[in-house]
DNA sequence: CACTTGACCTGTCCGC
DNA sequence: TGCGGACAGGTCAAGT
C-alpha cells in the first residue's frame, strides 16, 4: 500500500513539519530497522525531505542524510508546535505513538517529534552520507518514475517513450513489470492492478504482447490512478497514515483492487477473480480485460 | 537470463 | 471458545 501516492503524501506533510528543525535526539527503541550511526544525524538541522520511488530521504545540513523506507506497514507521525491544529490521530496508528511497535523517535529542538512505527518491522531507516545517497543499494537500481511534474521529484522522468522501450523489452507478465522497481519505480500492487483494469489490460499480458494502442492506454492509466491517489492522499486501507495522524481516502476509490468475487461496474458481465501471480494477490476482470 | 518461491514479521479474519 | 491457516503487499536472496 505505501506506493509513489502515499510516500509523496508523506513527503508533502514532513517537508511542512521538518525543514529549519534541528535533530536533539534520536531514542532507538528496536535497533534491527536503523543502520547507521546515530551520531551523524543528532544536533544537525533538516534542511529538506525528498522522494525517490517509495523511499523517502531527509537531507541534514551535516553532510548526512536519513534514507527510510516504510515497506507495508511503516508509519512517519509528527507530534509538535508545527502542527498548528492537530488533527486526532487516526486508529490505525499501530499501538499508539509510544507502543510496542514504536521503534525510532526523533526528538527535534521545538519539542516536536517524529514517530517511526512499524508492526511487521520490514521497514527500515539508514543514515548515509548524503553525496553517497545513488551509492545506496535500493537508490542505485531505481528505475524512471511517473508524475515527476506533478510531485517535483528528481527521480528520472519516465516518458511514454521510455515507457513503451520498457515494456517492449520483454515477456514478462506486465503486472510483474509494472511492479519492478528497477524498471518503474513507485508502482506497487494496489496502483498495478486498478491502472490494469482501467486500461482492460489482463495483468498476465507478456508486456511485449501490448500494442502501441494499449501501451499508450496504460500508461494514462497509471497516470490517472497514481493522480487520483495522490489527490485522495492516499490509500489507508492497511496501515498506511499521514505524518499528521490522519488517513489517506484512496481505498474508498478502489476500482479493481479488493473486489475479488464482486461484480465488475464496467461490463456487468463478469465477477472480479482473485488471483495469485508472480505471489502477489491480483484482481482483474476476466471479461473486459482482453487477454 | 527469466521467473518462482521463501524469508522477513505480526495482526486479522475465516472456517472448523 | 480456541486453533490453524491463509492473507495482507515491498524487497531481497536463493532456487529452478
Amino acid at each position: 500500500m505505501p506506493e509513489l501516492p502515499e510516500v509523496e503524501s508523506i513527503k508533502l506533510q514532513l517537508s511542512k513539519f521538518l525543514p529549519g528543525h534541528t535533530i536533539e535526539e534520536v531514542e532507538i527503541r528496536y535497533s534491527k530497522c536503523f543502520e547507521g550511526d546515530v551520531e551523524n544525524i543528532e544536533e544537525a538541522e533538516i534542511k529538506s525531505v525528498r522522494r525517490f520511488g517509495k523511499v523517502i530521504v531527509i537531507d541534514l545540513d551535516n553532510g548526512y542524510s536519513l534514507v527510510i523506507h516504510i515497506k507495508l506497514t511503516g508509519q512517519l507521525v509528527y507530534r509538535g508546535p508545527n502542527l498548528r491544529k492537530a488533527p486526532q490521530l487516526s486508529r490505525k496508528i499501530t499501538g499508539g505513538l509510544r507502543g510496542p511497535h514504536t521503534h525510532v523517535i526523533f526528538r527535534l529542538d521545538d519539542r516536536g517529534s517524529l514517530y517511526y512505527n512499524d508492526v511487521r518491522k520490514f521497514g527500515w531507516i539508514k543514515t548515509v552520507k548524503s553525496d553517497q545517497l545513488k551509492e545506496v543499494n535500493f537508490l542505485r537500481t531505481l528505475g524512471p518514475e511517473f508524475l515527476t511534474d506533478v510531485t517535483k521529484s528528481s527521480q528520472e522522468h519516465l516518458t511514454l517513450e521510455k515507457f513503451k522501450k520498457i515494456t517492449g523489452s520483454t515477456k514478462r507478465s506486465i503486472k510483474t513489470l509494472l511492479m519492478d522497481q528497477g524498471k518503474i519505480s513507485g508502482v506497487g500492487n494496489i496502483y498495478a492492478i486498478d491502472a490494469l483494469w482501467l486500461a482492460k489490460i489482463h495483468p498476465e499480458r507478456p508486456a511485449d504482447s501490448l500494442s502501441g494502442a494499449e501501451t499508450k492506454r496504460l500508461y494514462k492509466s497509471i497516470e490517472k490512478v497514481l493522480k487520483e491517489g495522490l489527490k485522495m492522499g492516499g490509500a489507508s486501507e492497511l496501515a498506511f497514515v499521514r505524518p499528521d495522524g490522519t488517513e489517506g481516502g484512496y481505498q474508498k476509490n478502489f476500482l479493481a483492487y479488493g473486489r475479488g468475487g464482486k461484480m465488475c461496474p464496467r461490463c456487468k458481465k463478469a465477477k472480479f477473480v482473485y488471483k495469485k501471480i508472480a505471489g502477489r494477490g491480483t484482481v482483474f476482470c476476466p471479461n473486459c480485460q482482453s487477454v
